[in-house]
RNA sequence: GGGGGGAUAGCGAAGUGGCUAAACGCGGCUGACUGUAACUCAGUUCCUAACGGUUCGACAGUUCGACUCUGUCUCCCCCCA
C-alpha cells in the first residue's frame, strides 16, 4: 500500500474556552494542515464539492473537505495508488472521511425521506422490502440500484475502504437511527454500534500497523434524544481509543443542544468533537456553545442549488427577484458578491435553459452559501477569543431570524 | 376558386356522448431540504374565503345528457389552381 502523507503528528489543542460552557476556540493539527476551530468543513462526497473548484474552496477559505467511504468505495482503490484523497482530488489540505454510517439510515430505514429535523410525528421509517440498505451484526448489505451492485460493508469493511482513501481523520461505522425509531430500537442500535466501534478500532489498528504510523480515527456517538443512552455511550467512547469524537445522530432541532450536552460532559475535553451532519446557523451556534468543535453539511450547496441564499437578514428564494439589482447579501465577501453578481442576474441564470449556464449559477450560489457558513465560524473563533461569544450569538440571531 | 386539417385553462397538448373543472408537460406561485440516490422533492395554478358558479373559437340545433354529434359563422395552417 502507498505511503501517505505523514509529517507531523495529529493533535488538538484548545485556545480559549467559553467561559462556564462547555464551548472552546482551538486548533486541530493534522498531516495536511491545521483546522482552526469552530470550523466548518465542506463536503466533498465523492472526492471534490459540488460545483465547486479547489480554487474557489481557498477563496472561500474552506479549510477541510469530508468525503465519503461509501460512495466512495470502488474509487478508493484508485486512491490509494495515487497517495490517497488529498493528492488523488487536488484538495491539498485536511481531509476527512465518513464510515458510510450515514447511508445505513438514508439507504436503509430512511430512504425517500428528508433528514428532518423538526416533523418528527409525520416520519415513517421505509418499509424493509424497499431499502437498499439492510443491517445485521455483522454489518450492512447495500445494494445500488443504478449499478446493481451489492456491497456489504461492516466495520472491517469501512476501515479499509477508509484507509485506502487516506483521509487525514476517519469515522468509525456506526448506525445513524432514524427519528421515527423507538427507544428499544435505539437500545438495539446502539449496542450494535458500539460493538462495531469496538472492530473499528482493531480493524483500524491493524492497517495503520502496516502502514507504519498512525492515521487518525474518531468514534461516533448515536443514542437517539435518550439522554441515559447518550451518556452512557459517551462514557463508554470516553475511555476507547479514539482521536476525536464525531457526534451523530437526527436530531429533532430543539432537544440539539441537551443531547451535544449530555455527550461532550461524558467526553474527554482534550480530544476534539466533530457534529456530523449540521450546519444551519442557529445550529452551529448551538452547537458551539455546547463543545462541537467541527461541523460538515450539506445545507449549504444543496440549498444553494435550490435557490435558497443565506443572507445575514434570513435567508432568501433567488427566484423571486427577478430583475432584481441587489447583491446576494450586503457587505458580503464571497467571490460571487465580490464579483458584483446580482440578484436577478444569478436568477437569470438558474432559470435558464442553457446547462452552462445553471451550472454556473450552481457554483456562484454554492460559493455564495459556503463562504457565509465559514465566515460564521470565522466570526465564532474570533469571538471566543474575544471574549464576546455570547453578544455575538444574540446578535447574530437577531439579525437573521 | 378547389381540397384538406385545426381552434381545449397563461402556453403546449390529451380527451371524441354521461365516471370531465377537464389527463399530462411547461411556465407561475407556495413550501421543503442538515455526515448528498437531491441541477431534487411536495403542494398549488378557470372564478369564489366558502357554499357554489362559469367553461373547451361563436351562435343555433340533436339528445334525458355535448369538450365530444349536426348546421352556419369567425379565425389559423397545409395542398392544388
Amino acid at each position: 500500500m502507498t505511503k501517505y502523507k505523514n509529517n507531523n503528528q495529529f493533535s488538538f489543542e484548545i485556545t480559549k474556552r467559553i467561559p462556564g460552557q462547555l464551548g472552546r476556540a482551538g486548533i486541530i493539527h493534522t498531516p495536511h494542515g491545521d483546522i482552526k476551530t469552530p470550523a466548518f468543513i465542506t463536503v466533498g462526497t465523492k472526492g471534490e464539492v459540488r460545483f465547486v473548484s479547489m480554487e474557489d474552496m481557498l477563496a472561500i477559505e474552506a479549510q477541510a473537505m469530508l468525503s465519503n467511504g461509501y460512495h466512495l468505495r470502488n474509487t478508493s482503490y484508485e486512491m490509494a495508488e495515487k497517495g490517497g484523497l488529498s493528492s488523488w482530488s487536488g484538495w491539498d489540505g485536511p481531509t476527512i472521511s465518513d464510515s458510510g454510517g450515514f447511508q445505513v439510515m438514508s439507504l436503509g430505514s430512511g430512504f425517500g425521506k428528508v433528514v428532518s429535523m423538526k416533523r418528527e410525528n409525520e416520519v415513517m421509517n421505509t418499509k424493509q422490502k424497499d431499502r437498499f440498505a439492510k443491517v445485521s451484526e455483522e454489518g450492512v448489505q447495500f445494494h445500488d440500484p443504478i449499478t446493481n451492485q451489492e456491497d456489504f460493508i461492516g466495520p472491517e469493511e469501512s476501515m479499509q475502504i477508509q484507509c485506502r482513501i487516506g483521509a487525514d481523520i476517519h469515522m468509525a461505522y456506526d448506525e445513524l437511527t432514524s427519528l421515527a425509531d423507538d427507544y428499544d430500537y435505539n437500545v438495539e442500535a446502539l449496542a450494535r454500534t458500539e460493538r462495531w466501534a469496538v472492530r473499528s478500532i482493531d480493524e483500524h489498528k491493524i492497517h495503520c500497523d502496516e502502514l507504519g504510523y498512525h492515521q487518525s480515527l474518531y468514534g461516533v456517538l448515536q443514542g437517539g434524544r435518550w439522554e441515559d443512552l447518550r451518556r452512557s455511550t459517551a462514557a463508554k467512547f470516553a475511555k476507547m481509543d479514539f482521536d476525536g469524537y464525531g457526534l451523530g445522530g437526527a436530531f429533532l432541532k430543539e432537544s440539539l443542544g441537551d443531547i451535544l450536552k449530555w455527550c461532550c460532559e461524558e467526553l474527554p475535553e482534550n480530544k476534539p468533537r466533530h457534529l456530523l451532519g449540521l450546519s444551519h446557523p442557529d445550529d452551529i451556534l448551538i452547537g458551539t456553545q455546547m463543545g462541537a468543535d467541527t461541523f460538515d453539511c450539506v445545507a449549504p450547496t444543496r440549498e444553494a442549488r435550490h435557490g435558497k441564499i443565506y443572507t445575514k437578514h434570513g435567508n432568501i428564494n433567488i427566484l423571486k427577484f427577478a430583475d432584481s439589482r441587489e447583491l446576494l447579501d450586503e457587505n458580503c465577501d464571497c467571490p460571487t458578491c465580490k464579483a458584483g453578481w446580482t440578484r436577478g442576474a444569478l436568477r437569470a441564470l438558474l432559470k435558464s435553459s442553457d446547462q452552462d449556464e445553471r451550472r454556473k449559477y450552481f457554483n456562484l450560489a454554492s460559493i455564495h452559501n459556503l463562504r457565509f457558513i465559514i465566515r460564521l465560524t470565522q466570526e465564532i473563533r474570533a469571538a471566543i477569543l474575544n471574549d464576546t461569544f455570547e453578544e455575538y450569538k444574540e446578535e447574530f440571531l437577531k439579525d437573521y431570524y
